[in-house]
DNA sequence: TATGATGCTTCCAGTCACCGGAAGGTCAAG
DNA sequence: CTTGACCTTCCGGTGACTGGAAGCATCATA
């Protein structure tokens, strides 16, 4: 298979492929003309990835999860807290942004609006309220 | 002041301080031994960025903030429309964090967590359990 | 006055996970 | 034999910084 059928197969851009390959994820064959002979089972990683990626995981954990993959003699414990603590990540992460969404909508619920130029989303980012703008 | 002090007062790194001046967002004056001598205002410009960073806004976002902010005929209707566009990129970023969250979690509680190498994360992130793991 | 510790400057490189594009080799069809 | 689609590598850019090196400036102390 060559490239372009494994990117339509995986979803991946073969432009990630190439930069999967590049960094040690997969290691397709080479033919004889220097293009790269993928077989079934680099699809099957490149999918794979592909899903992890999708669910936030970074490349490194990637590289681990794919490890754990291949590791017939794996513990599920293992798989498991790699996973817990990538969704406590995940969880970080929305605090976060419901921090932000929550501050910056009762600004934006504050402000008119309108041709005026007095608002106070801005006074907010100025530090200029009484109360405290962000965290 | 010095770029230390004003790191201090407003809290961002000097690092930081030096990249706004290089990408324009600040010009503070410069004293005869070539230090940076800032003012109060880019201090209160400084402080204002710090807070529009910490609500998730981009670095263009905002410069364009900033100058409204320093546009006196401004209306705040535009300075709103910018702030609803942010909050509609925010919702969208919880939406799908809450989505790899619960596709995650889901494959978490289907895991035993023992010394087993049995997994339905592996499983799931390679495809080949029934139902679909990502979106 | 010498010295050493900070503090300031600039510049270069690295981060993460790719993406775009240029220059050039390969292959199948007409 | 040409055309066009495919493949290759290499270089540079993204965003928003961060770390570190090399080299002045300033200041407190001995």
């Amino acid at each position: 298979m060559n490239i372009k059928d494994v990117a339509a197969r995986s979803g991946l851009p073969a432009k990630t492929i190439r930069y999967y390959e590049e960094i040690g994820l997969i290691r397709p064959l080479r033919a004889a003309n220097g293009y790269r002979a993928f077989r079934e089972s680099d699809l099957h990683k490149l999918a794979f990835l592909g899903r992890a990626r999708s669910l936030g995981f970074t490349i490194e954990e990637c590289r681990a999860l794919l490890a754990l993959y291949e590791d017939e003699t794996r513990a599920s414990a293992d798989v498991k807290a790699l996973a817990e603590r990538h969704l406590d990540q995940i969880a970080a992460k929305i605090r976060e942004l419901e921090d932000m969404q929550k501050t910056l909508s009762d600004l934006v619920h504050a402000c008119a609006g309108d041709h005026r130029p007095d608002c106070p989303i801005l006074s907010g980012l100025a530090g200029t309220d009484q109360k405290d703008c962000c965290a």
